[in-house]
DNA sequence: AATAAAACTTGTCATAAGGCAAGAAAAGCT
DNA sequence: AGCTTTTCTTGCCTTATGACAAGTTTTATT
């Protein structure tokens, strides 16, 4: 595993035989970003989308108060992408900054819509991985009503460790639905149980 | 409009030809639900999808300390689908429930297989259903965080009116994230506004 | 190393929303 | 029509979280 193209772990389908596989990888490009980096920007249309060799990410949407909410974090084997801008061909609301410097392989929608519709196991996957995003966002959705601030935090912990580890507290406060002064003191009360 | 099937406006894209919209619009099968019957259990896997050509539905979780949380609401024209379910093929953790009578169509994971990878239009349209769907999805889960309850309540009364209008009150409760109490009390200050 | 800028903590007080319970109103049932 | 059940409203009090502000710690920059 050590020695082989990272994007062959992301490809590993066992649907996909050899020649798909490479056929795929050759069509992604390596770039790299750094720390603040903007991956997408509002108010533009996504032609591209990214998967996380290394670093961090996060995209955010600015509300009408000017408050910044973060609205998913990227690590390392994380597709990156705004689905809705990608596919709809709209222009976005949400940004995309680097968190720290990022090694990622980019696609862009002419080459995906060339492999989605010529290679089943491709669609297949596409699909799959838009169905865990969806799911991920509904499980979010559904705890930030049925559960309090606290218990949102330490199911992230549990879940995500990487991202309370790598993350400043306010992004991680706006992503829970609370200010950063409340996450401070949840994190207290935690430490202190 | 008035005489044809109500599939065509469903599957009206200018990419399908009307060959493939009769092919598609052939394997869907009527079926009607009474008023409170279930489309979809708590954990079975679906094997199903519908649209809905008249009444309301919804569906809800069931959170760890027994409340009823709905997380979407179905009307005319409406896909009514769990896509983690359906796709993933694991079972759900959510109940789609008939609030009214309704007639809907429907399509089996087979056939929509069969569809997905044999018609390019059909696979796009798919897509972007899908994608509508996590769109609203995402604007629902930013309006928690951003919003109070009072304007996530205005906000649905000028997006989907005939949500307000036809579902009860402790049900769009719960889907706003609040108590039946407080959205009481909202829609009363609203009232004398 | 010195300084500046962020990130984080903590205190005090304000506010949105919840819990519970009692009634009123509306809908469903025999 | 009369009774029952569900839905909705309202009052009183509690609680989680927010707003603001001051201080501390950490990280970045020259």
């Amino acid at each position: 595993m050590k020695d082989e193209h990272f994007l062959k772990n992301i490809f590993s389908s066992a649907h996909l035989n050899e020649n798909e596989q490479e056929l795929i990888i050759s069509k992604f490009r390596q770039v790299n970003f750094s720390k603040n980096d903007y991956l997408l920007d509002e108010g533009k249309t996504e032609n591209h989308y990214w998967f996380i060799e290394s670093g961090f990410a996060r995209s955010y949407v600015v509300d009408i108060s000017g408050n910044d909410i973060t609205t998913n974090f990227y690590a390392v084997g994380d597709i990156v992408i705004d689905w809705t801008s990608f596919f709809l061909r709209n222009s976005t609301r949400e940004s995309i900054q680097a968190l720290t410097d990022c090694k990622c392989w980019q696609l862009d929608f002419d080459t995906f819509q060339q492999l989605f519709h010529s290679i089943q196991s491709f669609r297949e996957q596409g699909r799959t991985t838009l169905v865990n995003s969806y799911f991920s966002l509904k499980n979010q959705s559904v705890s930030m009503i049925a559960d309090k601030a606290k218990e949102r935090y330490k199911r992230l912990i549990k879940e995500k460790p990487h991202i309370v580890q790598n993350i400043s507290l306010k992004h991680i406060a706006t992503y829970l639905g609370v200010t950063d002064t409340s996450l401070s003191r949840i994190r207290k009360e935690i430490s202190e149980e």
